[in-house]
DNA sequence: AATAATTTTCAGAAATTACTGAAAGTTCAG
DNA sequence: CTGAACTTTCAGTAATTTCTGAAAATTATT
């Protein structure tokens, strides 16, 4: 298979990857194109690679940005800005993780706190249904938020190294 | 707060996460609201909760059942089909983790063994970016499926206090 | 300061995804 | 068997999400 051909399988898989994790299929594709490039790459570049619209391409490339997943790069002597993909995967799961956390997890506990406040009989069958999932999920959404914690300052040899070891 | 406008914030933020994480809004509406009731709900009663057609309740039970999130209940005496959610959120959590590695991770992993075998020169520039980032997504993928399956097997209580010992 | 290159924005268009409603299919009690 | 209760399917429609293209804003060059 040649260079190409693969490349372009690659972001297809990247993009469909994404797609099915809530992440905009375009975006997942910028990101795989720039993850593959050797070099930093122009905003035309990744128009002209994709076969994007200038302003789709700007629009993804700055919530690429946001999500902290790429960078932009000055080349000297360029007028264009050039853009480049930490291609560290551990790095990449890292930040994701840390993004959804704080989108994610602390709005959904915002919700579990305020349900909670249900007026009635706690031990009426209806309320109790209620209370006890309500609480299973805050509980098991606070084990999963130190966890992440840990995770998202964790180095990577560390963690493997010590979760290969407890999986034994 | 009532219970009823309680249940509905529920509801309403357990779509919002769903549909962040690509799957579908109303699927993981019928999901909430069949956890927090305390008997198992027939499609009528559901598609009235939610406002929903009985075509798309009915096809998003079906969708629940596949995911191994919800199942039938035959109620005695009872014409229609009755559904019951689990309800421990650690086994929710592991029955989607199961379903999300069979259907994404295998698929990615062919992906990936499949652009690897690209031809050229592997130490050319362009070759080697590419070579590298397919290799080091290969890798952590594998990490991560193993990690996956030792957690799909796992019970709660094992791996939350081995975790937490971890993470001192 | 004028011009040219580049980036950003955003209204409307296109594409994708989800839903409805009605018809066809099943199941079961009488 | 028959018919009523219930479930499933799916073509067409609706809603949502994403993209384009062109205009406006910004930035650098002469």
């Amino acid at each position: 298979m040649e260079l190409k051909e693969a490349k372009e399988k690659f972001i297809q898989a990247w993009g469909t990857l994404g797609s099915n994790w809530g992440i905009n299929r375009t975006m997942a594709q910028v990101h795989a194109l720039l993850m593959v490039s050797p070099d930093p790459l122009s905003a035309e570049d990744i128009q002209d690679e994709l076969n994007i619209s200038g302003g789709n391409a700007n629009m993804n490339l700055r919530a690429l940005i946001d999500w902290g997943l790429i960078s932009k790069v000055h080349k000297p002597g360029e007028r264009k800005e050039f853009y480049a993909a930490e291609k560290d995967i551990w790095k990449v799961f890292k930040q994701v993780a840390k993004e959804r956390r704080k989108r994610e997890i602390e709005p959904i506990f915002r919700v579990l706190e305020d349900v909670s406040k249900i007026s009635g009989n706690p031990k009426e069958k209806n309320n109790k249904a209620f209370l006890e999932t309500v609480k299973g999920i805050h509980n098991f959404a606070s084990k999963t938020d130190k966890t992440l914690e840990t995770l998202i300052n964790a180095d990577e040899n560390w963690f493997m190294s010590s979760f290969i070891k407890l999986m034994k």
